[in-house]
DNA sequence: TGCTTGAGCTCGCGA
DNA sequence: TCGCGAGGTCAAGCA
């Protein structure tokens, strides 16, 4: 911890953001606010008490008491900028966050500050995932025949001009397999599959398969999808995630996901 | 702020914890931890000094000190669990936040806490925000001008089986017009339109025109769009967000909006 | 830098 | 409770 300031004076905060307000430090704020943002929207947000976040690559948070979600941010600023003001005979402090594109900026006003901390975070880590939509790519590459005895892959990633097919294949019939993979598939998921078959069609010779793969379906969207003549397969993600970690032990000789990493 | 603690020690923690992770108080926690997550992926991040945040609702997030989404979290927690562990003679804090529906737990292991604070935070204000799709659609109903010059609006959120059409009108020629709003359109967007103007044209006598209404469109998408001979209105989100203030100041008397909330 | 898509998306609305 | 779509989406990956 750098700095902590309690209950301090709005001029004395003012000095140590001032001074802090750059790539180096974390710094954090509550105290009671008003918040405006203008740019790709606009919008306002009355006096409360928050946490505003200022972290190291410049990103600002303003969090409520509730919600995952801020109430306001700025993704990574441009500059910033802080000047106490005078408004009907009460200071105030103004923090106001600006970046261009998109062009915006955010505007916090403090009325009271309760506690301002000045941090420099060591943080190397990289945070590992398992369980993303690419695992189940890696999945079918590796065992083309969970989605179908006989499937060939001709390309991953296959650009097309409606965009990119997750997996283009061939049927042991010699007839294409447009594969779209989709851990939580939609009836945007069904459009897209549908705009990736209608170009094999234009382009290639020859019948041509839709696949959607996906850990779930409901109902309505099996019925939207078989009502376009694509088909759907059903994957396992914890078969998924249990053979990218055999895959991951093989290779680098231990998991990044050892046992001692469990939840329990 | 309810309390503070500096450098505790890890038992010392505990018991602010035990006593203060339930919905009225927004507890802060910095220090050297590890995380791990199971539900609906998998995921760990190894040692690396972080912001633990619980919010009133129970929401928990783990900020790294960059970017604006956190590292972990759980939205809403079931319920919450503090141990402390002996491990090769050194002791950690463990903070456990299960939830279900889905089910899913973070795990949280403290090596060292720098800070913990203790807050009730008051908040009653709503976000209020200006420059949703939906304001769009006021806009457009309130004058349909701004799209073309005699267009009649004849229904809003048409429901047909492609699903709903956000504005359907006429032009001056008497040719029906399907108008499909979006803030950031893509290649789902125009199939969507393409849809609407399909069921349109099955159901309906006479020529139908399909046009996406949008404040911004990039040219591989407007190519697509015009392949289609669907037609693409730009609308200024600035005068969106500005006519709104304008009926919000007749109807309320006062904006939502004033200057004093501006951001100069 | 811009384009495209995934996300442990989250969140709010509606049935 | 679940389904559905918007988001100031953000952020990653690639051209």
């Amino acid at each position: 911890m750098d700095t902590l300031l309690q209950n301090p004076d709005l001029s004395e905060a003012k000095k140590v953001l001032d001074e802090h307000l750059r790539r180096e430090f974390t710094v954090q704020i509550n105290g009671l606010c008003t918040v405006n943002y203008q740019g790709r929207a606009k919008s306002k947000l009355d006096r409360g008490e928050r946490l505003v976040i200022k972290k190291q690559d410049t990103a600002t948070l303003v969090h409520g008491p509730e919600n995952y979600q801020p109430k306001n941010w700025q993704p990574e600023v441009d500059s910033f900028n802080v000047k106490t003001e005078k408004i009907e005979g009460e200071k105030h402090l103004i923090l106001k966050a600006e970046r261009t594109n998109p062009e915006e900026v955010v505007k916090v006003r403090f009325e009271e500050i309760d506690l301002v901390t000045v941090d420099k975070l060591i943080d190397k880590s990289e945070l590992k995932v398992r369980g993303h939509e690419v695992d189940i790519h890696e999945s079918i590459e590796e065992n083309p025949d969970i989605i179908e005895d006989g499937l060939t892959i001709v390309e991953r990633e296959k650009e097309t001009p409606a965009g990119f097919i997750d997996v283009f294949g061939r049927d042991k019939k010699d007839r294409w397999i447009v594969i779209e993979v989709k851990r939580n598939p939609d009836y945007n998921t069904i459009l897209q599959l549908q705009r990736y078959v209608d170009e094999i069609e234009k382009e290639y010779q020859g019948e041509v398969r839709g696949i959607l793969v996906a850990p779930k379906i409901t109902d309505k969207i099996l019925d939207y999808l078989q009502d376009r003549d694509l088909e759907y397969v059903e994957v396992d993600m914890e078969n998924v995630i249990a053979s990218y970690e055999a895959i991951d032990n093989s290779q680098k000789g231990l998991s990044d996901f050892d046992a001692d990493y469990s939840v329990d």
